[in-house]
Order: structure tokens, then C-alpha cells, then sequence
RNA sequence: GGGAGUUUAGCUCAGCUGGUUCAGAGCAUCUGCCUUACAAGCAGAGGGUCGGGGGUUCGAACCCCUCAACUCCCA
């Protein structure tokens, strides 16, 4: 049967990935090779596959293919994450629209809709993985609230609060309305807003028809304000230095106080304080021991002390207080004004800052060795630049807030046996917690009488022991696989998470293992539209990932989406990469048909093959080296660059066109056995990238008798390197080049033979005399002494080449291109000169420069001569 | 407001310690070709004051100053 033309994906993908699941190629055991571990950045259980997973996991693929073929023990552990506000609002969601509230579920119902939801819907995202042709070790997927990994988070949470490390209380947090939660610092994004500035007058209190004015965006806390502030030092107010005001609408008397706070240009220069709505107001109230009042409900409406806005939405009573303070004067106008507002990262809702009791990680002492081993790079960023945003932040770290007022996710693991604030023990289990509260109190508790915290961990709280718990090295400390895989080495990930995910990860590296948790972070840009646009859900400009590989195969995506992505550069995707990527697969796949077709007889082999064969040796192994070198320094893009050029250029465009028999001929054994082994080489080099077809050609090939997989093959050693037979091999590719140059111009079809003649060839003949006559297309390549006349000629190296003219030919154009050239060379000669003659140059600059400059000189002149001599041939 | 980064061909990017790897690559474009593996291809070609200005140097894409634009992080 014929071998298609065009390569076609899609059964061989399924095949391919069936066999090595079947073979167990992706499952790793601790052994004597040295270990390769990554770690699956986890992602969202309920996710679905995006193009930055799809960059992500590639490269991760990538990464762990080729370890796997350097013979390292090659583990790549996948994963979910149980992303609590996310799956949460989901859940809530899914069961309001079947009529379901959550508000009437205890939380066992509603985690029991959950838990029956994830196993339905959970996990879609790995299995597209898989088309992808990710190279997991599915044995060991884990779950960030599987059991045993559960027991983990909570077993820190304990050990962090016996060390004193975490903490309750009250504190100013970030309050999502919607999600009904605090967030951490983390999951707000800071936006610019156009908003409006208030001036609002408050009565003196006392006073006949005084009046002070102060500016605020946030009208609607008025009836939270209990105190007003201004700069000590500002002269408009000195005379109220001690008075009291009365707050509009509240009618509530507050005092003046003054404090260098204040910035007297800002507005009026005169603050209201309300100190449980904004984190600033609320350490001047700390300061002047203010008292707080909460305006608002959890959902961010009002509540009893909002008095005839009870129950009104925060941005409505905005409106109608605006109006209100409009209509009894105490608005004296409104300004346009452009200010910075907090949003939840998860809801998009405004973050109201709100006072309330939660729980917090101290952060300092975890974030010194996490600071310190990334600065002396025991832990490797790439790129390097990410450093210094993560000292900013780890030296700037506040207090992490981890209680979420959630029901999906772990756990509190702090138990109440009282109303105080601090009645209360932390404990794995309730008997245990009570035992505890005896041994606190001295009076005996029931475990049932126990109240278990309501709240859930953040998310990340679990996530930050992904590379130590996937090991189960919290729960079996010292195990054989913790042991032998940690620290990991790579860790791709988005600098999206370098704070919430990266940074503490390296904490509890140290905190747990006394050690990093991988060797280097690879940063991947974010995948962006045509247009520059970030890919998301809400713009609809992301392309389904899966739509992408069943229309240019996975192969052909996976090259798209690497072909220009260096690392922490944002990658612009077009899905006219994957055709690019695409048509490299098919490129392949017809060099296949090629080699496959030739027929062998014994005979001998031509010397125009002996050569291609010595030159492509070099150039292979030269390659292997930089594509080496590239993926040590993770420019995975050069790698694939590299490997592209190699294939398609070196070996497709030169290598190949020069072995081939004619039509219909067959080729000598050596040859083709050497060829084959080229290609086997070839197709190792790209196994990494295109997993696939490397799989299925390996096979085409002639390994399939062999029962090996190219999955496994080993990456080949480079062999010797002779590199003064690669340039000789450029210098013929030129010469090449400019025989097919002037049958172009001159419009002398392929099919026509040429004679070459070559002058000032010293000794003997052109190392690729051979090739030149074949891929010239030359019916002969003679050597001569003397100049040609009634020829085109082009010069290479101090050496004259001549094809003599044909019967009716353009002498004048001829002559007009050797003018413009000899143009040129002179403006050159000129600019050598000048530098040679500048004794400055001469004599500071380095002597091999200047020789270089001279050799310069002596190549300009000789070939002017030629040149010259040239016209005066022509007439 | 503070900090970091970027600016090189139409697009995406290389360019290491200032000097023949110095102006490059891939894609796109243009011109020939359905030449015998591949038109998802082959062969050629044209594209750049290296963001602007100034300086240091014998010599600057590269070092310094300055201006501008964009991006990211933090408050």
C-alpha cells in the first residue's frame, strides 16, 4: 500500500499513548539512576484545559522526555488542586440552578453535592493532558484533599501553631461580599477606577455656622465615622484643634484629631476616619484608640447602624446617601477623580476591608531562608529577572490570612470549648482537642461538647506542600520516594503565582525538609491573543486547546505553541504556529517516504554521498551540542529552533537532496544504512517535541522487529566534529547558492546542464567537487588558470567562478551588477583603510583585530582587481 | 506614588566579556517553479539610522546620561 502523502495524526496519537501507558514508560520507581522529578503546577479540579496549561505542560513534557532518554529515572507526578473559593462558587452555582440554596444545606449535605460532583466532573483536565501526549505518572495523580494528603495541611497547621507560628485574631483582612470570605493580600488586584470625590461639610460642634469640609470617595461610610483628622501642621485648622463634629446623617459627635497622616494637598485636606472600612483609618483609630463601627452585612449590605439603609447594598446607598446629603446641604460638590480600588481575584467583587477574627501565618522567619536561597541561587530562576520581583515581596511579606469562610477545602482544626477569644485548643481530632482543653483548663470536656472552627484553610495553605506531600514526606517522614525524588529539579510554572504558590513553597521546603523544594523555576509567559490580549474565558479569545490538536495533531500544536516562547516572555499565540508546527510534522513524515522508498543494490557508494555523509556527521554532532547547551540554559525555543533547522534544512535540504538517487534508481547499502541511522539519530532529537510521529516513524523504520520504543531510546553522545569541513561545506553550499542564483536571473531552467569553471584552486580539486556538479545541476567543473571571458562569474574565497554564456546574453545587465558590486567594495576598502590609518586604532585595539582589519585590506583589493579586470573583459 | 523590565526586519525574537558569528533567525512578503519525498513543497530575492537625543571610546545594538513609549510587580 502507498504511503500518504500527507502525515495524518490522529489514530497514530491514540495508539502511541495506549502502548506506552501499556508499557508503563510514564511510571517512575526509586532505583539507582538518578532521579528526575517535576511536579504538575496542580490545576483546578473542576479546570478545563486552557493554552497556558497547554505551554505549561509542554514544556514540562519536554523536559521530562528528554531526561527520560538521558537516562535518568524520569517522574513526573500530575495532579489536582482543590482551589476552595473557585470549586465552592462553582458547587453553589450548579445547585441553584437545580433550585438548591446553600443556605439550607448543613455543611455534610453540602459537601456530600460536592464530593459527588468532583468525582463526576473532576479530573476532565487530565485526560486532556493525555492528548496532549503528557508523559505522567498517572499512578501517582494525586488530590491536594486526598486523605492522606489532608492529614498533612492539617498536621502543619498544628506544628505551625505550636511553634507559634499561627495565630488568631482580629485584623483589618480583605473581604470578598460575594464569595463571602476573607481573601489573603494575595488575591486582590489593585484597579484604576474613574470614580468621584465628595466634599462633605460637618458641622462644628458648638459653634454657630462653622463649618470644616473634608473629601471622600467613600460617602456611604459616613455613618461609620468616629473621628475626623487633620495635619497638625496645616494653618486652615488650627483653630479646631480640640473641637468635636457632628457627623451628617448620624448626627453622632466625633472629635478632630491631628496627625501628620494627613496629606494636606489631598482634597480639602481634612480625613474623615471610619476605621473598620479602610485599612488606613483603621490604624489611626489603633493610634487614638477610636471605637469601630461595621457598617456592613457579610454580602456588602448595610446593616442596623446604615439606620434607614439597612439592607441597602453598599453602592446603592453610595446614590442615595449622595442624594440625601445633596438635598440637606451637606454636599458641597462632587469631583471626577481616578482612584485605585482592590477586586477579588475569584469574584471580581470589590474587596471591602472589614475587621474580623481570623487566622494568620507569621511569615518572617519562613521567609528568610526562601529569601536567602533563592538570592544565592541554590534555587534557579529562569529567566533571572523574576529574582528581583521575589525579594521585593519576601521582604515586604505580611502576615498570611489563611482562614477562608468556606466550606470546601480543610478544615480549622481548632477546637471551642468556650465563648472567649481564646478557649479554644487545636487538635487533629476532637478527643484528642479534648484532652487538651483538660489538660488547658483543668476541667474535663466531652469531645462531642467541642465546637470544630467553622472556616477552611486557604487554598494555598495545601498547595505549599504539593512537591513534599505528593512524596507523602509529611506523613511518612524519611520514606524511600520523599527521599529519593525531593528536592525536585524543574518547577514550570507562571510568574502569575510566584507569591501565591512559588514563594511558599519554598517555605515550607525548608520549614518541613530543611531543604528547597526544586533546583529551578522555569517562568512561562502568559499566552496571549493576536491583538496582545490576555487568553480568557470572559474575552472568548482562547482557541479549545483539544479542537487545536485534533485539527494539526498534537505534534503540531505542541511545536506551535514552543516555537516562539522564550522563557518569561509573554507568548502571542496564532494558530498559524501550529500550522507551522503542523507542517514540520508532515515534513518529517515525507523525508520518511523518501528514505523508505530507495530501493539498496550493492554497489558503490558515490563520492558525493561519502561526502554528505563525512558533513553531516560534523554537522549533527556540532547541532547536538548547541541544542545541549540550549536546554541546559532552558531556551527550549533555540532547542526546538536548533532541531527544526537541523531537520529540515540541514538534513531535508542538503544532506538529503544530495544522497538521493535519481529517479526510479536504487541506492547503494552503505548509504542507506548510514542514512537510516541519521534519521533514527534525528527523530531521538525530536522526540521530546513531537512525541508521536518520532514514535511512529522510530517504528516505520525498522525498530518495530526490535521491540524497542523510541520513548526509551537513548539520547545519543556527540561524536567528533570537523570543523574545517563544515566551512568547506558552507563555502559549497554558497557556491551552490550562486549557481542557482544566476539560472534564476538569467531564467535558465533546472533541467539545463551548466559548465563551471573554477580559477585560483590551488591544489587539486574543490573538497565538494562531487556535490557542487550534483546539486548544480553541472554537466562538468573544470579548473583553469586564466580568467574567463563571455561567462557569469562570481567570486568565493579569493576563487573566480565562471559559467560561460550561452548564445544570446544580457552583457550590459552583467556588467551593470559587477559595477554596483564593485561600488560597494570600494566604499568598504575605504572604511578599512580608515581604520588602519588611524594610529589610535592601530595601536590600542587588540593585534589579532588589527591583523583581521589587514586581511581585510588585501581581500577588498584583490577582489577589486578581479572585479576590474572583469568589466574590462565584458568591453 | 515606589520598584523592575522591555524597545533590533511587517510579526515573534537571538545577538555572551564593546572589535568578522555584527546587524542575524523563524514566520510573513515578493519572484520563479505542480523538478522525480513533501505546493503543508522547492529555489531565489527584497526588508532594519538596533525607540529619540547626547556622551565615553581608536571603535557602541552592547557602557553612561537624558527623554519617550509599552509591560509587569508592589502600596
Amino acid at each position: 500500500m502507498e504511503t500518504p502523502k500527507i502525515f495524518e495524526p490522529g489514530k497514530i496519537e491514540v495508539k502511541w499513548y495506549a502502548h506506552w501507558m501499556e508499557k508503563g514508560y510514564f511510571h517512575s520507581v526509586p532505583d539507582n539512576r538518578e532521579p528526575y522529578t517535576i511536579v504538575i503546577p496542580p490545576p483546578n479540579i473542576t479546570g478545563v484545559l486552557h493554552m497556558g496549561h497547554m505551554l505549561n505542560s509542554t514544556i514540562q513534557d519536554v523536559l521530562i522526555r528528554r531526561a527520560r532518554m538521558l537516562g535518568k529515572n524520569a517522574c513526573w507526578v500530575p495532579g489536582t488542586d482543590h482551589a476552595s473559593i473557585a470549586t465552592e462558587a462553582k458547587i453553589v452555582q450548579k445547585l441553584k440552578a437545580e433550585g438548591i440554596q446553600k443556605s439550607d444545606l448543613t455543611r455534610d449535605e453540602f459537601l456530600g453535592h460536592a464530593f459527588k460532583w468532583k468525582d463526576k466532573h473532576g479530573g476532565i483536565i487530565l485526560e486532556q493532558l493525555k492528548k496532549l501526549g503528557a508523559s505522567c505518572d498517572w499512578e501517582r495523580t494525586h488530590f491536594t484533599m486526598d486523605k492522606e494528603y489532608s492529614e498533612s495541611v492539617v498536621n502543619v497547621f498544628i506544628d505551625l501553631f505550636n511553634k507559634g507560628k499561627i495565630y488568631r485574631g482580629v485584623r483589618m483582612v480583605n473581604w470578598d461580599p460575594e464569595a463571602l470570605t476573607a481573601v489573603s493580600d494575595e488575591e486582590v488586584i489593585y484597579k484604576e477606577v474613574n470614580s468621584r470625590l465628595f466634599y462633605v461639610r460637618y458641622k462644628i460642634d458648638g459653634l454657630d455656622d462653622e463649618w470644616i469640609t473634608i473629601a471622600t470617595t467613600r460617602p456611604e461610610t459616613i455613618l461609620g465615622d468616629t473621628a475626623i483628622c487633620v495635619n497638625p501642621l496645616d494653618k486652615r485648622f488650627i483653630h479646631l484643634h480640640g473641637k468635636s463634629v457632628i457627623v451628617p446623617i448620624a448626627n453622632r459627635i466625633v472629635p478632630i484629631l491631628t496627625d501628620d497622616y494627613v496629606d494636606m494637598e489631598f482634597g480639602t485636606g481634612c480625613l474623615k476616619i471610619t476605621p473598620a472600612h479602610d485599612i488606613n483609618d483603621y490604624e489611626i483609630g489603633r493610634k487614638f484608640n477610636l471605637a469601630s463601627i461595621d457598617l456592613f452585612n457579610e454580602n456588602g449590605t448595610l446593616n442596623e447602624y446604615g439606620l434607614h439603609y439597612q439592607g441597602v447594598d453598599r453602592f446603592e446607598a453610595r446614590k442615595l446617601i449622595e442624594k440625601e446629603l445633596h438635598e440637606t446641604g451637606f454636599l458641597s460638590k462632587t469631583e471626577d477623580h481616578i482612584n485605585k480600588v482592590g477586586f477579588s481575584e475569584r469574584t471580581n467583587a470589590v474587596i471591602e476591608p472589614k475587621l474580623s477574627m481570623q487566622w494568620f501565618v507569621d511569615m518572617k522567619d519562613l521567609a528568610k531562608p526562601a529569601l536567602e536561597n533563592v538570592m544565592n541561587n541554590s534555587i534557579q530562576f529562569y529567566p533571572e529577572k523574576f529574582k528581583n520581583t521575589y525579594r521585593h515581596w519576601m521582604e515586604n511579606v505580611k502576615d498570611w490570612c489563611i482562614s477562608r469562610q468556606l466550606w470546601w477545602g480543610h478544615r480549622i482544626p481548632a477546637w471551642y470549648y468556650g465563648e472567649g477569644v481564646n478557649d479554644f485548643v487545636v487538635a487533629l481530632t476532637a478527643e484528642k482537642a479534648a484532652s487538651l482543653a483538660q489538660e488547658k483548663t483543668g476541667v474535663a470536656y466531652k469531645a462531642e461538647a467541642l465546637k470544630q472552627d467553622e472556616d477552611v484553610l486557604d487554598t494555598w495553605f495545601s498547595s505549599w506542600l504539593w512537591p513534599i506531600s505528593v512524596f507523602n514526606g509529611l506523613t511518612q517522614p524519611n520514606n524511600p520516594e520523599i527521599n529519593y525524588y525531593y528536592p525536585t529539579n524543574d518547577l514550570v510554572t507562571g510568574p502569575d503565582i510566584m507569591f501565591f504558590w512559588v514563594a511558599r513553597m519554598v517555605m515550607a521546603g525548608y520549614e518541613y525538609k530543611g531543604d528547597m523544594p526544586f533546583k529551578n523555576v522555569y517562568y512561562t509567559g502568559i499566552v496571549r491573543d493576536k491583538l496582545g490580549r490576555k487568553m480568557s474565558k470572559s474575552l472568548g479569545n482562547s482557541p479549545d486547546p483539544i479542537a487545536l490538536i485534533e485539527q494539526y495533531g498534537a505534534d503540531g500544536v505542541r511545536v506551535g505553541v514552543l516555537i516562539s516562547s522564550p522563557a518569561g516572555n509573554d507568548l502571542p499565540f496564532d494558530t498559524s504556529q501550529c500550522e507551522q508546527g503542523r507542517n514540520f510534522t508532515n515534513k518529517l513524515w515525507n523525508a520518511y517516504r523518501l528514505v523508505s522508498a530507495w530501493e539498496v543494490v550493492d554497489f558503490e557508494q558515490p563520492h558525493s554521498a561519502n561526502m554528505a555523509i563525512d558533513w553531516f556527521e560534523s554537522k549533527l554532532n556540532k547541532t547536538l551540542l548547541e541544542i545541549n547547551d540550549a536546554f541546559d540554559k532552558f531556551r527550549i525555543s533555540d532547542a526546538l529552533m536548533l532541531t527544526y533547522k537541523l531537520i529540515w534544512d540541514d538534513f531535508c535540504s542538503w544532506y538529503l537532496e544530495i544522497i538521493k538517487p535519481g529517479y526510479e534508481q536504487p541506492i547503494d547499502k552503505l548509504s542507506k544504512e548510514v542514512t537510516i541511522a541519521f534519521f533514527e539519530k534525528l527523530l531521538i532529537l525530536v522526540h521530546p517535541f513531537a512525541p508521536f510521529i518520532t514514535e511512529e516513524l522510530w517504528h516505520l523504520i525498522g525498530n518495530d522487529k526490535k521491540e524497542n520504543d523510541i520513548i526509551v531510546a537513548s539520547w545519543p553522545n556527540a561524536g567528533k566534529i570537523d570543523d574545517a569541513l563544515l566551512v568547506n561545506f558552507n563555502q559549497s553550499e554558497e557556491v551552490v547558492s550562486n549557481i542557482r542564483n544566476i539560472r534564476k536571473q538569467q531564467n535558465i531552467a533546472n533541467k539545463v546542464k551548466l559548465s563551471l569553471f573554477v580559477k585560483g584552486q590551488v591544489n587539486g580539486q574543490l573538497n565538494f567537487h562531487s556535490v557542487i556538479v550534483k546539486l548544480g545541476n553541472l554537466s562538468c567543473l573544470e579548473y583553469v588558470n586564466e580568467s574567463m571571458k563571455g561567462a557569469f562569474s562570481f567570486v568565493l574565497e579569493g576563487k573566480e567562478f565562471f559559467i560561460p554564456f550561452g548564445e544570446e546574453m544580457d552583457t550590459a545587465a552583467e556588467k551593470d551588477k559587477i559595477l554596483a558590486e564593485l561600488e560597494y567594495i570600494k566604499g568598504f576598502l575605504k572604511s578599512v583603510q580608515g581604520k588602519l590609518s588611524n594610529e589610535k586604532f592601530v595601536s590600542s585595539a587588540p593585534s589579532s583585530v588589527v591583523e583581521s582589519e589587514k586581511k581585510k585590506e588585501q581581500d577588498a583589493l584583490s577582489t577589486i582587481d578581479i572585479l576590474t579586470k572583469k568589466i574590462a573583459d565584458l568591453g
